[in-house]
DNA sequence: TATATTAATCGTAATATTGCAATATTAAAA
DNA sequence: TTTTAATATTGCAATATTACGATTAATATA
């Protein structure tokens, strides 16, 4: 069907799962990655960081916005992206909660 | 075109993001949780724990198979799955990298 | 051996994603 | 006001994903 069942699964589940989904591309790996080490929070030469087309790019920061993982303020006829910090505590606080419990356990 | 491409991505980017796109399904998360919780690495009853039909989930338990972040083991006519904890590690260092950078900069 | 039981696989319909060319939009600059 | 520059949006085509019924495969058990 390609669309995803949310019924009978928790808010956090469906939370995770889409913040998880938009991490999920090379592209958006590579946006997570220069926006974290560039110093001024540069805006669309990311474009020609990334081996793909602008309205490409511009779909991948569209959903990283959607997300909560970026947020962009216009500068003139740029825009300025940025990480949002907030919208990474789900996932940082899920893979927190997956270490402190896997090293309890030891199976097959 | 629904195809990702890969060449112009490190491989680690492209690891990070088979991972998370792994991650990225409420079935898929709610499976991580309930490996995660459960103290003997319970099988097939994972299937009456998801809302969803025994060929769907046994579908999302080999997407995370593939991805490395679980593994099973073969027990009679049930097959017993458990979490991999390796396979969380390039995921795990990557949030770890997101929360130092992230304090250092305050932008937009 | 016949029969359950458990889980994987196949086939398929519905929908989502990815990528890009073409175009639109927006705001500065000339 | 025209032009230019930077981004977003639209409209596809190609491919991937999701979900499930039907079936198969594999192993216990009677």
């Amino acid at each position: 069907m390609g669309i995803t069942k949310t019924e009978g699964f928790t808010a956090t589940q469906i939370e995770l799962a889409i913040l998880a989904k938009a991490i999920g591309h090379p592209a958006r790996i590579a946006i997570i990655e220069y926006l974290l080490k560039t110093e001024s929070c540069i805006c669309g030469d990311i474009v020609n960081v990334l081996p793909l087309a602008q309205p490409t790019v511009s779909q991948h920061l569209k959903e990283l916005k959607n997300a909560g993982l970026i947020k962009g303020n216009i500068e003139g006829t740029s825009i300025c992206y940025c990480l949002n910090e907030e919208g990474f505590n789900p996932l940082k606080g899920f893979f927190e909660h997956i270490n402190t419990q896997l090293t309890k356990k030891e199976c097959c």
